[in-house]
DNA sequence: GCCACCATGTAACACGTTACATGATTTG
DNA sequence: CAAATCATGTAACGTGTTACATGGTGGC
């Protein structure tokens, strides 16, 4: 997924400054969808100003530079809801963490505990974002739908850790008694 | 994570052509980790070699160009267990299906449908493949917990992709209705 | 007969990140 | 008083993808 459509997604749900755009993309519940810095958001977004997809208003602030803030059109909505219907690419899943996992026999004890902790402080962070908005007002059918499947993979992904995080731990001790042994 | 310590990281479990590099990368359990393309594995293995991290060794095949199977040197391994030593990244997830999901009351039912039924046949696929090789020789701590890590986090997922995907369906169905009639 | 698989490699191109430029206000 | 937050934008840079070049073998 482009910059583009990203920005395209945000804004079919309220208007946004590319600031904003920014957080959602990496922190929000957008950060599922793909994350972006503002190198790309600024122009991605002139860039679609320029084809008539979204409309900007400037609001001039004391101090700051004025928020620019930018609403979808309805050719930038037919546009996006287009995009989701052709054939999605397939969802990806990138761990860091699982590469130290497998290597865990090769590694001190001390880096597995700090990157299990590292990852559970993650998986809670997540849980508190989706849990989060619960209550709010970004109430509707998609996003309750979407929010439980987070919730349910984090759930399971973090009952799994700490279950199974000492024995992971464990691992890398064995082989580095091992390795003490054969000295 | 940088297709060069991808290679690395493929290399340490053992001998490998840069086209094999890309099967693991792409489609093999190292997928989890990244996934490159021959464009960048090429050219990184090269220079790999000239920084003293692999060895190349040629094996001429009639017809087809020489395999150049690369083998990991100990500067490359002590390398690469120092980079898993740095803090790492953290674990994305990026699925253009839950966007879908999300808009599921924007598009239409057929749209939902196929998109469950494709995110069901990829949870499938990472489950066989995960499954796999659960009796064969790749069989070490690490990769023991790791892929049973992997078969929790699927499974969940396709139970509630399979207790709750009606439901996004019933979702598309409902707006589409209240659309038609309202006209 | 065509497509997929094996097998390597290069060059043009697209895309996105990082760092810079600017600067007031709030928070610890 | 320093750091984070708000707020925009540009330019250099790095990295990776796509398409091309080449060509034999095996399956449908």
């Amino acid at each position: 997924m482009s910059v583009r459509s990203l920005c395209l997604a945000i804004l079919s749900f309220g208007d946004a400054t590319g600031y904003e755009i920014r957080k959602e993309s990496t922190e929000g519940r957008f950060s599922y969808f793909d994350d972006a810095s503002f190198g790309s958001i600024y122009p991605a977004l002139a860039r679609l100003e320029s084809d008539g997809l979204v409309t900007v208003r400037e609001e001039p602030q004391a101090g700051k530079p004025a928020r620019k803030v930018y609403s979808i059109t309805e050719a930038g909505r037919t546009e996006f809801i287009n995009s989701l219907c052709e054939p999605q690419a397939a969802d990806t899943f990138k761990s860091p963490f699982l590469l130290i996992a497998l290597n865990a026999a090769q590694l001190p004890p001390e880096v597995i505990r700090r990157a299990l902790e590292r990852r559970k402080a993650q998986v809670h962070e997540e849980l508190r974002l989706l849990t989060e908005c619960e209550n709010e007002e970004c109430r509707h059918p998609g996003s309750d739908w979407t929010r439980n499947y987070g919730i349910a993979c984090m759930n399971v992904t973090l009952a799994y850790l700490e279950e199974h995080g000492e024995a992971l731990i464990k691992i890398a001790e064995d082989s580095a008694e091992q390795l003490a042994a054969a000295e």
